[in-house]
DNA sequence: CTGAAAGCGCTTACAG
DNA sequence: CTGAAAGCGCTTACAG
C-alpha cells in the first residue's frame, strides 16, 4: 500500500497519543505525527508523500523511495494540540488567545476549555519569531547594590509590566564594557527596547542598535544630542545646588567626598566646584576613591579628609552611603555633627531620614525615571510620537539636621 | 514565462540589497528573497510552483495560476546571509559559531568574516525553538530592596553567567500569588530552569513546573520533601542561636521585633521562643506587623516595645533593617545601647559592621545560597547527578558591640 | 468569523 | 568535514 510506503501516519492517529500502544518493532520509525497541517491531515505534494486524509483516493504525486522522516518530539503542548480538541484550526486558537473579539464565542470557550485541560502554555520564542515582536525591553543598570537603581527598576516595571512586556535586567557594574558585552547579548534576544543609564555607548554598539532599529531611552542623564531619548536631571545642578546650601549656611571650608567616580559623580563634581569658585572660594578639598561605594568606605574618607584638612567644616558626599558611613565615624570619634562638621549627602535613600541627626540630601526622583523613561519607550513602540525627546525630572534639596 | 507566474525571484537576487534599485511598478510584487533554501535556491516542488535555481530547465509540476507569495520582510541578517557570503551552507554556519572545532579553518575563517561584515546577530527565539534549549533561568526573590537578595543574584550570575546562562528576574513582592503569576509567564519563556525563594508553590503550579520538565532548586529554606532541590540553612537555628546568645550575656526579658513576616521570619520567630522557652524565660514580648521592613519602620517598633514594656532589656530584630532603626531611635532619646537595652538584628548588612555601636547579627551566606543554588541547578541540566539534593549553607552568630 | 499556506531563523538528525 | 531536508510553534497576510 503506498500510503505505508511512504511512511505517513495514519489520519486518526495524528496527534500521536504518548500513552497508546505502539508499533515497536518496524523499520520505519516515523510514527509520530507531522506538526505542520496537523488539523487537517494535509501534507505537500512532494515532501513527504502521503495523500490527502480529506480524500484518500486522490492520486499521490510522488512515490519514490525515501528515507523515513525525522522525529524530533517535544512534548510540548502546542497549539495545534489545542485546536485538535477544541475542533478549531490552529489559527482560530490563536486568535481566540490574542484577540478574543474576533472569535465567536462558542469557539473561544471550547478553546479555553481545551487551554485549561491541556495546560497549553504558549511559546515566547515561537511567538518572538513568527510575530518578530518579543515583548522584552532590555534594562541596563550600573548596580543593583544601590537602592537608587533598585527603585527605578520599580517604576520600569510598574510602567511596562501592565503593557505586558518582560524583562531583561542586566547588572553593568558600571564598567562600560560589561555594558556593551550585555547589550551585545540582549540583542539576540531581539529587545523591542532598551532602557539603559547613562550615555555612552561606544560607536560600534551605536551602529548596531540603529541597525537593529532597536528604541533606546537613556536614564539619569539629559542628553544633548537631538534625537536621542533621554529621562534624567542635571547632576551638576545637583552638586551647585547642595554645595550652595553649604555656603549658604556659613561653611567656610567644604570639602567634597566621591567614590565610584562614574560620569554621573564627576557631574556632581563639577557643581561643586562651580559653586565653590562662583562664591570665590578654593576648591582644592576634594577625597575621591574609584572603589565601589560603600558605608565603611565613608567612615575612611572622612578620616582622609580630615587628615587633610583638619579645618574641613562641612563634607558633601557624592552619596548616602558615604555620607552614613561618615556620620557613624563622627559618632565614633565624638566629632559633632553638624556643630564640628556638617554632612550632606546625595539621593535620599531610606535611612538619611532615620539617622541621628538625619542627612540633609539631594532627593532624586529614581522611580520616576524609570517609569518615564518606561513610558516614554512605550510610546516609541506603540508608534506615537513624544512631545519631548528629553525629559528633566529634577531634583530636590532636602535639608536635615545634618547640615 | 512560466518563472514570472510563479512568482520566484530570479535566484542572482537572492537575497535582495536593499541599496539595490528595486522594480517598482510591477503587479506582482514578490521581488524578495524567500527565506528558505536561500543558499542553494531550491524550492519545494508544488508549494510555490517555482523553478530550482540550480538547473534552471527542470520541468515545473504545478503552473496552475496562484496568488503572488507573502513576504513579510523583517530586515535581520540571517544565518543564510552569512553564509552566502562566506561560500558555505547555513549547517557550517550554524557549526562555526557553536562548535569551531567541526568546521575547517578556512570556512571558519570565511565565516567569521562575513559575520563581522555583515553585523550578524544570532536570534535567540529560533536557537531556542529549533533546540529547545532556552539557555534562560527564571529567578523569583521576594524583594530587591533588600540586599540580601541581590547579593544572591550575584552569587547567581557568577555561576551562571560564565555558562551562558540568561536570568528572568522576578520579585514576587513576598507574595504567592504574585509568585505563581510569575512563574506561570516566565514559562512560556521555556526557562531551562527555576531558582526560586522560598518553598511554597501552590499544587497547580507544582504540576505545571513537573509536566513542563523544568527543574526547580529553592533557596533559603531546606526542604523536608524528598527529591526536591534546596539550598539553605536552618532559619529557625539561627534565631535560636542569636536568642540563647542574649540569655547568655544575661539578658532576662528580650523581645521580638519583626515586619513583613513571610514564612522565614517565622521561622526565627520559632527559634526565639524555643531559646526562651528551654531557658525557662516567658515568650510573650513580641512586636510584629506585617508592613514592609525598612529602617523607618525599626524606629516605630522599638517605640511601640518600650511602651508595651519598659523593662525589655534586648530586643532581636527579625532584620538588620530594623535594628539599624531601633539604634536611631535609641540615639535620639538618649537609650544607651547596649547599657539600657542590648539589640541584635539578623543578616548582616553592610552598615551594620561600621555603626555606632557596631550591631550583633547572623551573618547569612546569602552570596553562597545563589552560587550554590545556580551550582545545584548547573549540575542538573548537565544531567549529572548531584550528590545532594539539600545543601545547608550555614549561618554564623557574629557578636559585636549592641549586646 | 474562519482557515490554508507560507514563513520567521535557527538546529536536529541524517547521509555522504 | 559538509550539506539538504525537515521541523521547532507560532503569526502574518491572504482569501473566502
Amino acid at each position: 500500500m503506498k500510503k505505508n510506503l511512504t511512511g505517513a501516519a495514519k489520519p486518526a492517529e495524528w496527534p500521536v497519543n504518548p500513552n497508546a500502544p505502539t508499533t515497536p518493532t518496524v523499520a520505519n520509525p516515523d510514527t509520530s505525527a507531522p506538526r505542520h497541517g496537523m488539523a487537517t491531515g494535509r501534507r505537500i505534494i512532494g515532501s513527504g508523500g502521503s495523500g490527502d486524509s480529506g480524500s484518500l483516493d486522490e492520486p499521490i504525486v510522488t512515490a519514490s523511495p525515501r528515507k523515513p522522516a525525522r522525529r524530533r518530539p517535544s512534548g510540548r503542548v502546542t497549539i495545534a494540540d489545542v485546536a485538535l480538541r477544541a475542533k478549531v484550526s490552529p489559527m482560530t486558537v490563536s486568535r481566540a488567545l490574542k484577540s478574543p473579539s474576533q472569535v465567536l464565542p462558542e469557539a473561544r470557550t471550547r478553546v479555553e476549555a481545551a487551554v485549561a485541560a491541556l495546560g497549553y502554555v504558549p511559546s515566547h520564542a515561537a511567538r518572538t519569531l513568527a510575530s518578530s515582536r518579543s515583548r522584552v525591553v532590555g534594562v541596563l543598570v550600573p548596580s543593583l547594590s544601590n537602592a537608587v537603581f533598585v527603585e527605578t527598576l520599580a517604576g520600569i516595571q510598574d510602567c511596562l509590566g501592565p503593557a505586558g512586556y518582560q524583562f531583561l535586567i542586566g547588572n553593568t557594574n558600571y564598567s562600560p564594557v560589561t555594558q556593551t558585552e550585555l547589550l551585545s547579548t540582549y540583542l539576540t534576544h531581539a529587545p523591542d527596547g532598551f532602557l539603559v543609564t547613562g550615555i555612552d555607548e561606544s560607536e560600534t554598539i551605536r551602529q548596531r542598535l540603529s541597525a537593529a532599529r532597536v528604541p533606546v531611552v537613556h536614564m539619569y542623564d539629559l542628553s544633548q544630542t537631538p534625537g536621542e531619548w533621554s529621562v534624567g536631571f542635571s547632576q551638576q545642578m545637583a552638586g551647585f545646588a547642595i554645595t550652595n546650601y553649604l555656603l549658604e549656611r556659613g561653611y567656610r571650608r567644604p570639602g567634597f567626598v566621591a567614590a565610584q567616580l562614574d560620569p554621573r559623580t564627576m557631574q556632581r563634581r563639577a557643581g561643586f566646584r562651580r559653586a565653590l569658585r562662583e562664591a570665590g572660594f578654593d576648591c582644592d578639598l576634594e577625597v575621591l576613591t574609584s572603589e565601589p561605594s560603600n558605608v565603611g568606605l565613608g567612615s575612611k574618607l572622612l578620616i582622609q579628609m580630615l587628615e587633610r584638612a583638619p579645618d574641613c567644616d562641612a563634607i558633601f558626599c557624592c552619596n548616602d552611603d558615604l555620607a552614613l558611613g561618615a556620620l557613624f565615624e563622627c559618632q565614633r570619634r565624638g566629632i559633632r555633627v553638624p556643630d564640628d562638621i556638617a554632612i550632606a549627602g546625595f539621593n535620599d535613600l531610606p535611612s538619611s531620614a532615620w539617622s541621628t541627626p538625619s542627612i540633609t540630601t539631594i532627593t532624586t526622583p529614581r522611580y520616576e525615571i524609570g517609569f518615564q523613561a518606561a513610558q516614554l519607550l512605550l510610546q516609541i513602540l506603540n508608534g506615537e510620537t513624544p512631545k519631548k525627546s528629553r525629559i528633566d525630572v529634577g531634583f530636590t534639596l532636602t535639608r536635615r539636621e545634618s547640615t
